[in-house]
RNA sequence: GCCCCGGUGGUCUAGCGGUUAGGACGCCUCCCUUUCAAGGAGGAAAUCGCGGGUUCGAUUCCCGUCCGGGGUACCA
């Protein structure tokens, strides 16, 4: 029997990491078998619909990777795939009138209030609450019949089995018994007609032939409820794979208090796909042995539920930087460059650092902006060789604006701390001054080792002993500040007129001749 | 309260009765070097939550306990 899974999400907000997380299982699970990934849309709430929110679920799986050949968007043999359209369709009601029927489902009529009594009193006397009956579930049919033709509110239970053991054999965690007395009657119709997760999801996942259910951890304690829906249908139930959730850094479950949490955000933060994949993959999956940086081909050939963790996992933000660093320095230089242009002319990203709030330490979000357009806009061939030699010194598409910065600004801000350290030393204005009258006078191309000649030229001929006090002043004239590529590289990526044009107001700033 | 799940360095994890408990991130030191990164070499950091068993031997198996998390909805 082949792989069929399924992401069904519930369009109530932008899709977190943790969500997305499962998705990428389900993917990595449906590649790994040649299998097919379903996308379903589980919007039986329509209190807590959110418009727009089935686009940024999309978009999220788009952007880490995810594909699904069947489903949402690209139709397929078992549709329609959003559960308001199934429940217009008429897929479920057969179902649950065949429940009735068959006495394993019954209609219930108590009011809200009269819920919330029984639970108040379930919690005084300390006994499980719950719906475990109440005068509707063993009522005389013909009172059912009556209450409905009086027109009353009511809802499709199911009559969960007394006396039982209810045994779950989680793909991961193995068997986990549950006591049927203490499985409550759970609603599969609310009154308004729409019918609940409970049931709606597995009566989908049976009609769409699903294999293996990927769903949270939180689902554990539903799983007997569902477990009694497919008996009571004569259905065989698919295998259950309860994955761990994934937590900020307090240790609490993954929410908005941790920054960043909706998939989308690391898009706008300039995160890499393949580097995000990847990470949120490895967050309660192993692959066994030391395995970590993996392209999707090598996750889908690896993945395997028994490197499934049971445990929760953190979210360890360090960790992503790094891994981002690595896909960054391994992308070629030129689609990196396309990357950055991309990113840099997106809404979202402006968006995103505008609103941002800068933690200590960390650029300000309207010098890292501008240094984003700058690059955008520049010369092609110049961005280029700026992106190459930033390169390996940023960790995300963000962090290339304000690296790269002082190529395209024609005046460079002085860091203070670099005019401080390096501009007070005696030599510096000769330095300079040898330096423009070298640039003004050859007429050469100025490579990187025709900078490094020029430099270590200027040392020798004002007596200096070693090459530092040459390249660290020419460094801070040139670019503002103490820190980027090697001096050569950038002297011959600005060329002799930036050069020049540098050398000439640093020279102002250090003073009159020597 | 009741039910369920979980527990290996700060974090992600390898392990699947016998290991000096391995790797990665982060941290520290050194090397490289014109700076910063990157890279290389080292290092600190885990009484495998705790207590009992089973066993010649338990991180690995069983029980209890503590702590953390989840559920206890006409939300998913």
């Amino acid at each position: 029997m082949s792989v069929r899974v399924r992401y069904a999400p519930s369009p109530t907000g932008s899709p977190h990491v943790g969500n997305i997380r499962t998705a990428l299982f389900n993917h990595l699970f449906a590649r790994r078998h040649g299998g097919v990934h379903i996308l379903r849309i589980e919007d039986t709430d329509r209190a807590r619909l959110v418009e727009g929110c089935e686009d940024e679920i999309r978009e999220s799986l788009r952007y880490v990777g995810v594909e699904w050949q069947e489903g949402d968007g690209v139709g397929g043999a078992h549709g329609p795939y959003r559960q308001s359209d199934r429940k217009e369709a008429g897929v479920y009601e057969p179902v649950w009138r065949r429940m009735l029927e068959e006495g394993s489902a019954y209609w219930a009529f108590d009011t809200p209030e009269e819920l919330e009594e029984m639970r108040e009193f379930q919690q005084i006397n300390k006994k499980p609450t719950g719906y475990f009956g109440g005068v509707w579930r063993d009522a005389d049919p013909a009172k059912a019949d009556e209450a409905r033709a009086a027109g009353k509110p009511g809802v499709v239970r199911l009559k969960v089995p007394r006396g039982e053991t209810i045994v779950l054999d989680d793909a991961i965690r193995g068997r986990i018994e549950y006591d049927s007395n203490l499985v409550d009657d759970p609603v599969l119709i609310k009154a308004d007609g729409m019918p609940t997760y409970h049931f709606a999801a597995m009566v989908d996942d049976r009609l769409m032939g699903i294999t293996h259910v990927f769903r949270g951890e939180e689902w554990i304690s539903s799983a007997p409820k569902h477990l009694v829906l497919f008996r009571s249908l004569g259905w065989e139930p698919p295998v259950f794979v309860h994955v761990p959730v994934i937590k900020g850094k307090d240790g609490a479950k993954l929410s908005k208090r941790h920054g960043d949490t909706a998939c989308l955000d690391f898009r706008r933060a300039g995160y890499l796909s393949g580097a995000l994949a990847n990470f949120i993959a490895l967050i309660g999956w192993a692959p066994g042995g030391d395995r970590e940086v993996m392209s999707m081909d090598e996750m889908a050939e690896a993945f395997d539920l028994k490197g499934i963790q049971p445990s929760p996992g953190v979210f360890d933000l360090d960790k992503l930087n790094w891994m981002n660093g690595v896909y960054l320095r391994q992308t070629p230089t030129e689609s990196l460059y396309a990357g950055a242009v991309d990113y840099a002319r997106r809404e979202e990203t402006v968006g995103y650092w505008a609103k941002r709030v800068p933690g200590p330490g960390e650029v300000d979000p309207h010098v890292r902006l501008k240094g984003l357009r700058m690059l955008a806009e520049a010369d092609p061939g110049y961005a280029l060789e700026a992106v190459r030699l930033e390169q390996e010194r940023v960790t995300t598409l963000a962090d290339l604006g304000p690296a790269c910065s002082f190529f395209f600004d024609e005046e460079p801000e002085f860091d203070p701390k670099a005019v401080e350290k390096w501009f007070h030393e005696p030599h510096v204005p000769r330095l300079l001054d040898h330096l423009a009258t070298a640039l003004e006078t050859q007429d050469q191309t100025w490579t990187a080792e025709a900078c490094e000649s020029l430099v270590r030229g200027a040392a020798e001929a004002l007596g200096l002993e070693k090459l530092g006090p040459a390249v660290h002043p020419t460094r801070v004239a040139l670019t503002g500040r103490t820190v980027g590529p090697g001096l050569f590289e950038l002297m011959a990526a600005l060329g002799s007129d930036r050069m020049l044009a540098r050398l000439k107001r640093a020279r102002g700033k250090v003073g009159v001749g020597a």
